[in-house]
DNA sequence: AAAGTTTGTAAAAGCGCTTTTACAACGGGG
DNA sequence: CCCCGTTGTAAAAGCGCTTTTACAAACTTT
């Protein structure tokens, strides 16, 4: 059987090439010829081999997504801001969601490119692993992490968000803070107990090492981080969580254990996530740029893509959004 | 240049299609030559093209997606149970994640197949769609909504589901029962009022009219169907909405006018979004297997897809997961 | 009216693989 | 020692498009 163009052509009566012609809207062919063309499209309701024309063409018109976990409230925002970007300009997003551990596994994967450009997000990958990818001709950019100049970047401002929150609890009057972080040591986690231990520095506090603790930023994690924080004595004031989740299950293993958010400790989280809006107290937290970031790091792929087809080099972005500090009940707010 | 399987034939002094081999893992290669042509693809890094491949074979080794709202919690959920079982068959994910309406253009876009088989959940799409698209020899299934015999399809049991929240209520002695559907008469929304209306009938009760109300299904409007609610005199004494979202604003709505759930009002949702389980009160609710939904659809297409290169039909599947009631308190259970 | 330009179309050469076909080299049974 | 079945490899024909090249036909110019 002869494939789809030819049978189009041939129910034309004109070649595959005059087809071909139409189809990519190129000039030099008659407008009756046109006609007669897309009506016969229409007719046997031909559709182009997608893989074909990118083997032919070498543009995929897809974009590859890496994040840890889809289901996420905060990633899967990333992921509606990536796809309102693609989408728009007619780019399908091809996704995979894998931990953090099993990621290289897809990034490898991905190198095999069915895709023009990857976006990585939330992983802590390495300039080589990028390098590698990039050598190929995939463009990558990077969201909710940075490495070197040569690669684009779009994250939140981290380090301000945390220091207002600490702030903002610090204006409260709280003394004792205590800090649940992250998968142990993740950029951003660190960088937020940083700014922490800044803004305290700054009013002569400090935040012993005991008073920090760990999760996993998933769901259960923050319950079991609380309940070592409170068993130490004295109690803390001031819980910041590393991010959201982790906050909101802290908040129940505190109200386990009848004591008061925030009268006896202040709590806030980190991303605001819906959630965070309807707990009673509701969560005092910082707002991330999630549906930005995803929808920017979109379109700079997407411009990096058309740039290099005019085979201009893009001056690198390394965009760093603003946080916003939400303030609801749990830092103490009425 | 020559392409990448020229280069490793070259450099390891074999044809291209010892190289094929090799790469496809076929047997009739000497094991001397095979590692030799190993490791002059590891050596070069060598990646296959995805395309090329693609059109040689037809075989994309990705499965296509469609849904609603990737960032709604119900919806990422089934995303996560399509993506566990694809990749751990090797397949990628292309997801389009677009309000309803939209959907139908994306649909068409995935008939040009990158696809080897297309998920669609939660869209009312119609026979002659899906025909159109099984005809292009993609293999089609549907998550959450039911078709012909001849198209596989799981769902959850919202019937049950809803008889069993209903029932629940009527044992808590309420009488003045409300509804708070979704998008005016989507598939789902009305078999769950059915559901409540036939439970109520054998109760000798029933639900008037101006007692069902409509949102759709989004964050916002459960408070909007709520106020409506609210005005009604006598105030309804239960109020069932069609999915969890809604409940939660509906909630605040309640709270708004300082009216207690679930004294004064009983309030339950559908969905057990992760939301749910953290309100005070707390949701009671009926939980979808979302996961599993997804989970087997994917495994279901990825049969399908296997067993049609042996050329044998699979008996269609229509699969009706188990729905469960997750009491909590908002449906006056202590 | 001759020469040059533009316009519409066809033919053919890839894109980077897989797969089929062909065939040499090698063993083993009679 | 000849015939035949294996086994390892190469050559070549696609897969369904895009794109370049070539060229005839139809218009311009002077």
């Amino acid at each position: 059987m002869a494939s789809g163009i030819y049978e189009v052509a041939e129910k034309a009566g004109v070649s595959i090439s005059t087809v071909s012609r139409v189809l990519n809207g190129k000039d030099r062919v008659h407008p009756e010829t046109r006609r007669r063309i897309r009506g016969v499209i229409e007719e046997l309701d031909y559709q182009q081999s997608a893989s074909a024309r990118a083997l032919a063409t070498s543009k995929h018109e897809t974009i590859g997504f890496v994040i840890p976990r889809v289901n996420d409230p905060f990633f899967s925002e990333i992921v509606r801001g990536v796809e309102a970007a693609a989408s728009a300009s007619g780019y399908g997003l091809l996704i995979a969601s894998q931990p953090r551990s099993e990621s290289r596994g897809y990034i490898q994967i991905f190198k095999r490119r069915f895709i023009d450009a990857l976006i990585i997000a939330g992983i802590d990958v390495t300039e080589r692993e990028v390098m590698d990818i990039a050598g190929r001709n995939i463009k990558v950019v990077l969201i909710q992490h940075e490495l070197g100049e040569n690669i684009p970047s779009f994250s939140a401002d981290n380090y301000s968000g945390a220091v207002a929150l600490a702030q903002h609890l610090l204006d409260h009057g709280r003394k004792r803070f205590a800090y649940i972080g992250g998968t142990n040591y993740t950029r951003d986690s660190s960088i937020r107990l940083q700014a922490l231990r800044d803004t305290l520095g700054k009013a002569g506090l400090d935040i012993p090492e005991n008073y920090i603790v760990h999760g996993d930023y998933l769901r259960g994690s923050g319950r079991i981080a609380m309940h070592k924080l409170l068993k130490l004595h004295p109690l803390p004031d001031a819980v910041l969580a590393a991010n959201d989740q982790m906050a909101v299950d802290a908040l129940q293993a505190v109200q386990e254990k009848n004591l008061r958010v925030p009268e006896d400790i202040a709590l806030t989280g980190f991303d605001d996530i819906p959630l965070a809006g309807y707990l009673s107290p509701a969560l005092t937290t910082v707002r991330q740029p999630t549906f930005e970031m995803g929808f920017q790091a979109a379109r700079k792929v997407l411009e990096m893509i058309t740039e290099a087809q005019c085979s201009q080099d893009t001056p690198d972005t390394q965009m760093v959004l603003p946080t916003e500090l939400v303030i609801r009940q749990s830092c103490g707010c009425p």
